[in-house]
DNA sequence: ATCAAGATTACCT
DNA sequence: GGTAATCTTGATA
């Protein structure tokens, strides 16, 4: 069985944990139904308030961010476009305001459930089970993430990552991130190379 | 109190 | 390729 990611693994530098999520199994247990739904992480984009204008932190420390302000290891949603929720990865020291948006997964378990969230059916056509996943709103509406998971500590049991092994180098894409209107020319988001479950190639 | 923008998605041509 | 949907947040008054 695969182990659970401890506190040192999120509290290092923004970048170097933004790659090293790539391939890592995002887990929630999710009392309410009693399951535990699983995804491999395949696509990501890092923020950084101290230099990224497109950071939600670049502003400094607001009700909404605070939690981005925190050490590595808790889960940052919000709320966007009057309809999706996001879900972030926070990262480093309480200094810089640093967070990963989980883009793009590949589904694991419970794909019914996932699919009957997605698109209120579980006879999915091809196109559709490569769509379960691949967006940020998108993860969140199939896991079913909300305000109450903010804040979230992942080093506890109910939502957190499952070790897995490193992605190398040469298997991963570097690109602009997407959707972003300022500092738009940051290589900051990564994706599994071979991934057909990514967003955006 | 009011306002503009938004780390998106689904659907349209 | 373009855009409506929809409402929270943070800023300004």
């Amino acid at each position: 069985m695969n182990k659970k990611l401890k506190k040192d693994f999120y509290k290092r530098e923004l970048l170097t944990v933004a790659k090293d999520l790539l391939g890592k199994i995002f887990v929630f247990e999710d009392k309410r139904i009693n399951k535990k739904l699983k995804a491999k992480i395949v696509e990501i984009e890092a923020y950084d308030g101290s230099i990224d204008e497109a950071a939600h932190t670049f502003i400094g420390k607001t009700e909404r961010n605070k939690i981005m302000f925190e050490e590595g290891g808790f889960l940052y949603v919000y709320f966007t476009y009057g309809k999706h929720f996001c879900a972030n990865v926070v990262t480093g020291n309480k200094e810089q305001g640093t967070a990963i948006l989980l883009r793009a997964m590949e589904p694991i378990s419970d794909l019914k459930i996932f699919s009957e969230r997605r698109f209120k059916k579980t006879n999915l056509s091809e196109k559709e089970k490569i769509n379960i996943l691949n967006g940020p709103a998108k993860i969140c509406e199939a896991f079913n993430i909300n305000r109450d998971q903010y804040g979230i500590d992942l080093t506890a049991n109910e939502i957190y990552l499952l070790e897995a092994p490193k992605i190398s180098e040469e298997n991963i894409i570097t690109t602009k991130r997407i959707g972003i209107k300022k500092s738009i020319d940051l290589p900051w988001r990564f994706y599994i190379k071979d991934s057909q479950f990514v967003s955006r190639k």
